[in-house]
DNA sequence: AGTTTTTAAATGGTACTACCATTTAAAAGA
DNA sequence: TCTTTTAAATGGTAGTACCATTTAAAAACT
């Protein structure tokens, strides 16, 4: 079978071998879907050991650029590179270091606000009035006494991801979902009680429909209230 | 001696081993610069294989949580949690997903304009005064030839950092540095060029002088006309 | 006694072999 | 033709042996 790698530098050899398969993937001679040689076939193209091969597919791994399926046919298969393990790391990060909630609400509301701000100004017509369909759906179901904490969560999550794709730009996306990751569970308090939960849901609500309107300011508003919702219901 | 971690799960074991070693980590029974015991001890207290006690290390590296040593004494220590992999992934991301420059300016400029609000309202006198100083010698330095790339491009980068630490909230400086890593690049090219070298020096310092004087519309004006002349500059 | 050199122990790095478990596809049987 | 069985490919795991590096203790030398 003809080789795509090259014999593994001696010392560093695992580093070495991550960055060879990075390099095949990231400069597209390998895509999404494809798979790698196995580990044996691996093992013989790099001339080192497969403990080396392993540890050095965990690493990728790892970094989430792999995806790795067992018996026939199986192998490390490309992925399509996400953003779970940045905010695996990310979560991380503020679990070590101990962020206190303030900071976080400071630093979401911002964020917010600006893509607030894009999505007015970028977003179509169409995601406009999706989002607001979806905000008012959300509301009425909450008003009527839906009450699956898991949905909820995972609606409340979808619209701002709706939200900050209407931003038309992937670096925000990013963080909002990174910052997700790490803080579901800020949300998820939000939602326990019926008084906070139908408060938040309306203002979702709210403020999708000045996003309709195209009106920044109301917008940016109602995001404030969001936020010192949250800040009176972590008391 | 005694044992801290428990038989690790047959199935998924790698995945069990990180989970409980991150578990002694996050909840403080061992702290950054304490030791693991050695692989070899590991492997008697995880009842596994030291290839998979490796691959669950390697893992643990990959996340920045352990700096691997050899030798006596030597083993996997644990780390103060840094940004580094962070930043990593995050350059892994924008390599593969190819973002247009434009993307990554607007992101970068919406982000200074609120890290430039909260430096005015929350940063110190003191931090304030200090960060002009700082940018103004740069722009003496510059105007009087001072050419060399590499310390343009880290004056850059600590002027950015200084900024970000004034607005008081890991958060931010979390995304500017992980960003900065991801782009060092572009600012690189605002300085290769005299005219802009200098245009773009003089702007950090009326960038600066503004945020001094508390004025945050002056300072975000300045600030755009820094993204414009990096716009004009990649053309 | 103090300094340098040598040695030994601890530990990660690597290779190799053997076998198990899972999955797929081909072969055999109904 | 459909179902069952079998075999091949591949990742998962264990274990052993040996190398390379680092540290600390022991020995040798002034």
């Amino acid at each position: 079978m003809e080789s795509i790698f090259e014999k593994a530098d001696s010392v560093r050899s695992v580093e070495d071998i991550c960055l060879q398969i990075e390099a095949v993937i990231l400069d597209g001679r390998l895509k999404p879907g494809d798979k790698l040689p196995s580990e044996r076939e691996l093992q013989t193209q790099f001339g080192r050991g497969r403990g080396l091969i392993r540890e050095a597919l965990r690493m990728l791994k790892q970094k989430d650029l792999i995806e790795i399926r067992k018996g026939a046919k199986g192998g490390a298969y490309i992925k399509n590179v996400g953003l779970s393990n940045i905010s695996d790391s990310l979560s991380l990060f503020l679990k070590q270091k101990d962020i206190e909630p303030d900071k976080i609400i400071e630093f979401r509301e911002s964020l917010d606000r600006t893509i607030t701000t894009l999505a007015i100004s970028k977003g179509s017509r169409e995601q406009k009035s999706d989002l607001y369909k979806e905000a008012l759906a959300f509301y009425e179901k909450i008003k009527n006494g839906m009450a699956d904490k898991n949905i909820i969560g995972e609606t409340d999550r979808r619209l701002n991801i709706t939200l900050a794709k209407m931003a038309a730009n992937p670096l925000f996306l990013w963080v909002v979902e990174a910052i997700q990751q790490g803080f579901s569970s800020y949300d998820y308090a939000l939602y326990e009680e019926e008084k906070f939960r139908i408060a938040t849901a309306k203002n979702w609500h709210d403020t999708a429909r000045e996003i309709m309107n195209e009106d920044p300011v109301k917008a940016h508003l109602y995001i404030s209230n969001h936020y010192c919702l949250l800040m009176e219901c972590l008391d």
